[in-house]
DNA sequence: ACTTTTTGGTTGAACGGTTGGTCAAAAATA
DNA sequence: TATTTTTGACCAACCGTTCAACCAAAAAGT
């Protein structure tokens, strides 16, 4: 007989990776990923360094566990109808997705855009994070072309570039950038509507 | 005396400085900065570690000396009439040069992007940069104004967040990313015409 | 009720490797 | 010879990672 349940066990393990994997992200967003030692993470949480390895088998396996768990956040959010037809309504309501996912979280942001510029860091991900993109790029291009624009795929990587841009703006310096108006306009521009 | 003169020796000086601070620079785009040890740099220079020292104080010096000789080929670039009025074909000048800078040198982008999302770095260029960035954004801001815009402010944040965002596209997938029809798009927009 | 056993979470010293940086000595030049 | 460039062994500090030992708590035994 155990001293206690599975599932107590389960528990503490789900909540003490929970910790850990908050603490790092803030760290990570906070120094950046190589200046963020297992050491300072491990006392951000307020854990031994030993425990981490408990939790997680290496530093990238923390990483990509954080990443991994903010895009299964993400894919829940993008699960509208799944009739493969991204109708207009559909387009405005992706794009203020993108919006509120990025200032409720702009510390995964962050840390998302340091890495995209980590050649070796990036390529552990690269492959699973490609397979949820695609889609929405098809998807995305196919709105496009239905509206009648000439390059449709060519509007496509702009309209990707654009809500990059925006991030990147809002999350270098959130208090200054004026993420709600620019929301508006980018709505209007794709979707000709202005609310 | 002198086994050189002063001349041969300042000339030798200097052609040493660029040679390291171009190799430096591939080997930060490739690898990043905190993974591009001196030791490395070195070797991609052919020279000794220790000679890279006789020339740069520190990582630290070589970087922010790699960074401020791009940004003054930018200020030179972008040094116009000087009348402090940007029309709109000088708009679309800025634009374009823009595009230009990005073409021919996309390693250094990639390292200024990297740099963006490294607090600790970036404080030591922070200062200067916005020395040469305030001008251009208070120019583009009456730019919008006198072009009849409703928030020209918000206008010169979007269209900043524009350019980054193809940039950040350009940088890292640059064979794919169709930065000449994108540019003609943003040109088109912005100041509307259609080359 | 109380002691023992069992379990797995928890610790921190220790390890091999790498880093940015130094320096005494050697090579090169005029 | 006199001066400067150039070298690479060397250093302390820190890195990610490991591991033997420890601890808290629940179940089992009495």
């Amino acid at each position: 007989m155990s001293p206690r349940t599975e599932k107590q066990y389960q528990e503490i393990r789900e909540e003490k990776r929970k910790l850990i994997k908050d603490k790092a992200l803030e760290l990570f967003a906070l120094e950046g990923f190589d200046k963020s030692s297992i050491s300072k993470i491990a006392k951000r949480a307020g854990i031994s360094k030993g425990l981490l390895y408990n939790y997680f088998d290496s530093k990238e396996a923390l990483l990509t566990a954080i990443i991994f768990e903010q895009v299964d956040i993400m894919m829940s959010f993008f699960d509208t109808n799944k009739d493969g037809v991204l109708e207009k309504h559909e387009m405005e309501y992706f794009i203020r997705q993108t919006f509120k996912l990025l200032k409720e979280n702009p510390e995964f942001w962050k840390l998302y855009f340091m890495l995209a510029f980590q050649p070796n860091v990036m390529k552990l991900v690269e492959e699973k994070f490609m397979d949820i993109v695609q889609p929405m790029l098809e998807r995305t291009n196919e709105f496009f072309k239905r509206e009648g624009y000439q390059n449709p795929e060519v509007w496509t990587r702009y309209l990707g570039a654009i809500l990059d841009g925006i991030s990147l703006n809002y999350v270098v310096d959130p208090n200054n950038f004026p993420l709600d108006e620019i929301e508006n306009l980018v709505v209007k521009q794709i979707c000709g509507t202005n609310k």
